[in-house]
DNA sequence: TCCATATTTCCACGATACTGGAAATATGGA
DNA sequence: TCCATATTTCCAGTATCGTGGAAATATGGA
């Protein structure tokens, strides 16, 4: 059943700060950026945006790395590739209906 | 901001049986599926699985439409294909990390 | 060692979600 | 009209989630 991580991140995404949080780090690029410095940017307490982060990588969306006394959080690319796959494939069968309008956005998105 | 939809799609899909709810749809094709014969599916009572059609259809991911005593249910491709371009090019910013598999998912899984 | 900074863990409160019983609504047939 | 079927609405109980205060942990520097 490879569903349960699709759920567990279609379930770190559902919520607004969650969003807003990987959103950011994806904005941020490979350098991502230190959990205080997300706190700051989404006006969130340190200690709920923690929990937060602690949801997103369970589901394994981000990943956070010491360096120095901060915390560096980074967006998994390969995860939420992942779920949009598991969308496509799995959920959706690669039903013509979906896959052409994802390969159109790709197309015009980046490849 | 139109991540609000995609917000309530993200929520909707985020659980279960609702997903469950959906990848049958997908699998029932246009023709789709009476609630009930949902219900019996998934072993859950009609009133619980009603409210969870709701939640669905409020996010446009599914649609009812009354046929006799019977009300069919289907799923929505393109909120399906929305949902996913947005994950693409809204949250993550067309990024060629994120593109590229998807891509090549898109490729061999229909287009 | 002591202190400041950065983040997390612990914990509890309020809000929201999931579930299903009971009753209501809608349709079709006798 | 009356009844059976199909589904929804109403409602309440339980569970899970989101939030943030207070304390704990980890790191680096003086």
């Amino acid at each position: 059943m490879e569903s349960k991580l699709a759920l567990s991140q279609l379930s770190a995404l559902a919520q607004e700060n969650r969003l807003a949080v990987f959103r950011l780090l994806v904005k941020a690029g490979h350098d991502g950026l230190p959990a205080g410095d997300i706190a700051a940017a989404l006006g969130v307490p340190p200690n709920t945006l923690s929990s937060q982060l602690n949801i997103l990588s369970n589901a394994g969306l981000v990943e956070g790395n010491r360096q120095g006394r901060s915390i560096i959080y980074t967006a998994n690319y390969d995860a939420i590739s992942g779920l949009i796959v598991f969308l496509m494939e799995d959920c959706c069968q690669g039903r013509e209906e979906v896959c052409s309008p994802v390969m159109a956005a790709a197309q015009s998105a980046c490849c």
